[in-house]
Order: C-alpha cells, then structure tokens, then sequence
DNA sequence: TCGTCGAAACCTGTCGGACAGGTTCGGAGG
DNA sequence: CCTCCGAACCTGTCCGACAGGTTTCGACGA
C-alpha cells in the first residue's frame, strides 16, 4: 500500500520553476530560463520542462511566445474566468450563486470607489455608463459597455483583488447576459436598466458611498429579477 | 501589420477539448476521449494534445492520471490559489487587499451559514473551534484547524463559489498565518483569537446572522492589527 | 563616435517514433 | 455466477529533427 510519492516529474518540474521564480525574486516580465537550460538543470527532457510551462501558462504565472524565452506574467482574470466557466457548465455552480458573490463584493467595491477614485476614474465610469445609454439599442455593444462599467469600478477600488473576481466573473456573465437582457421586454424595464447605472456611476463620481450601495444593490435586485423572470434555475 | 490569428495549435486543442466537454455535456468524473484519438481528429501530433490537456489539468478542468483516460474534474481551489500566491509574491498584491476581500465575504459566509446551516454542519463548526483552543499550544496544529474552521463555515454557506475563494486563498494565508501568530505575544492576545472563533462558531450555531457578523468582524479587526503588529506593510 | 544592418546563435512550436509502466476489460476456468 | 489473468489500451517520458521567430553582436558606413 505504498502511497504518497510523486506528482511525476512534471510536477516537480512546476514545483522547481515556481521555486526559481520565488528565490530569484522575478518581477512580471523578466525572463525564465530556457527549455534546453532547464532540462539540464532538473535532469529531465525538453517535454516535461514544456508540459510544466504550459500548466504555468494555464495559470497564467508565466507568459509563453514563440522565439522569445518565457516571462514571468501579470495577474489575469483568465484562467480564473475558465475555471468558474467550468463549473457552471458541469452544474457546480449555479447562476444565482454567482450573482450572490458578485452582489457582496460589488457592494464593497463601489464603497471603496467612492472613496478612493481619482477624477480620472470618475469621469471614466460616468463615460462608460453615458456610453451604455446610447447604446440601448445594440445589446453587443451594450454589454461591452456593461461589463467594462464594472472592470472600471473595480479598478477604481484600488484593490487588485477585486478587479481580479469580477474578471473572473466575466466569462460566465457574457454567456448569461443575454438571457437577462432578454426577458428586459419593455422599453421601461430596459431604461430602468440604464438609469441604475448612471446612479451608480454619480453616486461614485459624487463621492457619496451610502448612495452607492444603495444604488448597486437596486441594480443586483433588478437583475436577479431579470434572471428570475427570464425562468433561470 | 497582420496580427489577430493563431492561438497556436495547442491553443486550439484548448478550444477544442472545451468544447467537446460542453456539446457533450460531460459531467464531473466523465471520461474524454484518448490522446490518440483526439489527435487523430484534431490533426495534431500526440504532443500538442498532451500540452492541451496538461493546461486544462492546470486550471483544474480535468483530470490527469497514469494509464487511465484524462476525466472531467470537479472545481477546485488549488489553481485559484497559486495564483494569488503568485500575485502576492511579485507584489501586485498584498496581504491588507486579501484581508479586505477576505472580510467581505466572510461576511456574507456567516451571514448566509447562520441561516443554511445543518445541525451536523453547526456541530463541526463547534468542534472545529473547540479544537484550536485545544491546541493553542501547538502552532501547527491551530492554523490547520484555522483554516478548517473557515473551510466548514464557507460550505455551511451553501455556495460553492465562496468555497472556491477561500479556497484560493488558504495558500497564501498558510505563509503569513505564523506571522500574525507570532505578534501575539502575550497568552491573552492569544486566547482572545481563539475565543473570537468559539464566538463566531456559536453564533452560527445559534442560526444568529447578526451576532455572527459582529463576531466574524471583530476576527478581522483583531487579526489586521496582529498583522500590522508584525509590521506587514 | 555612434548608429545601422545583417547574419549567426539562440529559442520555441510541432512532429514522429519508441518504450516503460499502469489500467481496463472480456474471456477462460473454476 | 464469480474469480483470475492476459491482451489491448493508455499515459509518462525520452530522443532527435526541423521550421520558423527573436536576440545579439560585430562589421560597416555616416
């Protein structure tokens, strides 16, 4: 019964190339080894030095190109948002459950926008939220304007936390959007929609957290309505 | 200037495996199809399909292992939390960010615990925090139950996905746990930590929502003051 | 002196083949 | 009907090869 041993050496060889990474103290963009230098390093093949930096690829750690030497990465929401992507689709997760994190940590967020946004980011938010009102009519473009309002406040939190989650969140959200938007039938319902946006967005730029909350949390009970109409789980 | 093409072919084989997983609504512990296979119907080389699947194992997706076929796999925190480990070792996070998030939504875990929970779950709440005060002398031992602890309160929650992020963050909260520990210095300050988790523990157990965020939040104050105690940034 | 340009050296992406184990599955035998 | 065993299947790792990209550095010209 002998358990417990190896994850492989693939495995070994992440373990070795996160420690590297770690004891060199690399910043996002410098370089890793070669393949080559690190096959002879661990006394592995060129294959499980590949195999072990397309896993720190997936999570985005590293950075891959062809020709150039791998680089350390900067956080991104990618693999996350493929992860929560996954876990929807198999039925581990469902919609609601999303919506209920997005609500709590939204909520934080656009109280900690409407105390540490610069002008700058004020101003962006309000353009983006105008922006979604003129586009009304063209749900594509609107849920570019949508979800990029939000990646906006969250970067107005001044916590890369936050802009990491709601990045994750947004794979799953363009699959689902449409399905809210739909069951938006009149033309009031989708006004409203709007117009809870452009609160959120004065509430912020107006520094006033209180009305912020209150506003965002207005905007989560309208959408989990929408869903709910639309006979979402 | 020609950009906007090719993910490259195991970038592909990505897609592809996705997507077979979704059209074929594969669930949990499902079998995909063999290496061979796919790069026959993919018209890739067995190398390129091999990277493919080490990515998805990567990210959690499926599941790796030796002579068996690669099968769909059930969600799970481990990737998440190599990557905040990442983010927080190239300092684009820091702790007092994970902290807030944290705090948010443990917040929303208490909340949601105090009123979802079973009987069984309200029980091993208890005798996980009955647990560390047994072992407050004994480091390891206290911040494994520690972790155990918010690890039971997340699942009495009921939503898989505030599981999943305090999963993602058990990793990096296992490298600084002894730091805040060691800033405790005195046998009071110490106990105080564990009789906040008895307190928080009870208020759940006693479906009291309100208590039990009062008492999850004085956690958090006392545990950012050990932090900053050690003068963590 | 300094900047430019090009070739050599370096590096990654993909392929094909090979072989050592580990796993599955169905049929032979009890 | 159950058990056991071998064949077929499958993954893990290694090697060698070659087609493009990228980086570097020295020669050359201004």
């Amino acid at each position: 019964m002998e358990h417990a041993v190896s994850t492989g050496l693939v495995g070994d060889a992440i373990g070795a190339i996160s420690r590297h990474i770690r004891e060199n103290d690399l910043m996002p963009g410098d370089r890793l080894p070669s393949e080559a230098i690190l096959s002879r390093e661990l006394n592995v093949s060129r294959t499980v030095v590949r195999e072990a930096f397309r896993s720190l690829a997936a999570m985005r750690i590293i950075e891959l190109a062809t020709g150039r030497r791998a680089t350390v990465a900067q956080i991104d929401p990618g693999a996350m948002s493929l992860m929560i992507e996954h876990g929807v689709h198999t039925d581990q997760i469902n919609i609601h459950q999303i919506y209920d994190v997005r609500r709590t940590i939204e909520t934080r967020i656009v109280t900690l926008a409407s105390i540490r946004r610069t002008d700058a980011e004020a101003a962006e938010i309000l353009a983006l939220a105008a922006r979604m009102q003129a586009s009304v009519d063209d749900p594509v473009a609107l849920m570019e304007h949508d979800l990029g309002f939000h990646t906006a406040l969250a970067r107005a939190s001044r916590n890369p936390v936050y802009s990491l989650l709601i990045g994750a969140f947004q794979g799953i959200t363009r699959q689902t959007w449409p399905i809210g938007w739909k069951s938006r039938a009149t033309q009031a319902s989708r006004d409203l929609m709007v117009a809870t946006h452009i609160d959120i967005a004065r509430a912020v730029a107006a520094s006033d957290p209180q009305q912020a909350v209150a506003a965002m949390s207005l905007h989560f009970d309208e959408s989990v309505r929408a869903l709910l109409t639309a006979g979402l789980s």
